[in-house]
DNA sequence: TGCCTGATGTTCT
DNA sequence: GAACATCAGGCAC
């Protein structure tokens, strides 16, 4: 499957985009090297539900979750905290892929460094992978398929493969099915 | 292991 | 001025 294919594919339900994400790998260039891992937990946020940025409509801060699906929207939380989503959906409709957790296919070393922590810790939850991939409101609106931060599609995992529960650390809607993660993968964030 | 809480700033009402 | 898609450290058990 190609680029293309696989965004187009983002165009599709929300809780179709964020399934067909995991497996996903993120390449990010950090210090002159190139660290990929791999998307381990996601969760669906569109403009129907409460719990979503997008549900009140399109401000300042939204805009990038209206635009094309494949870019980046990075928001600023808890007052220390980035958390980053891939946009999703047709243009113009306020959707987006929440990455909780993702999985260090190779320089572990690197994000080790840049979070001070070792093993899981490292990445699996949402402000600490962009911690240690250096992801901020600098790459709010980034475009996926461009350095220093790249979105390469794989085989989607089977079914059998995926866990969907109800949303976490979340005040409204709690109860849509909308979380999905990698059965047995050790980098899945708690609860 | 599990609960509680402080840190901290942007966004929206 | 309150809410917040979080994390880490401290303490009790």
């Amino acid at each position: 499957m190609d680029y293309a294919d696989c965004f187009s594919e983002l165009s599709d339900k929300v809780d179709a985009a964020a399934k067909r994400l995991l497996g996903a790998v993120l390449e990010r260039k950090i210090d002159g090297k190139i660290v990929r891992v791999k998307i381990v937990e996601t969760e669906a946020y569109d403009q129907t539900d409460a719990a979503s940025h997008s549900y009140k409509g399109r401000t300042q801060r939204t805009n990038v979750m209206f635009g094309p699906s494949g870019h980046l929207y990075v928001y600023f939380t808890y007052g220390m905290h980035y958390c980053c989503n891939v946009v999703v959906g047709e243009e113009g409709y306020g959707a987006a892929v929440l990455i909780r957790a993702v999985e260090p296919l190779d320089h572990e070393d690197v994000l080790k460094k840049r979070r001070d922590r070792q093993g899981v810790d490292v990445t699996n939850g949402p402000a600490k992978l962009c911690q240690a991939l250096e992801i901020d409101k600098r790459l709010n609106g980034h475009d996926l398929c461009k350095s220093p931060l790249k979105l390469l599609p794989q085989t989607p995992l089977p079914s059998s493969e995926i866990v969907t529960t109800a949303r976490i650390g979340i005040s409204q809607a709690k109860d849509v099915p909308w979380r999905f993660y990698v059965k047995n993968n050790r980098y899945v964030s708690k609860k």
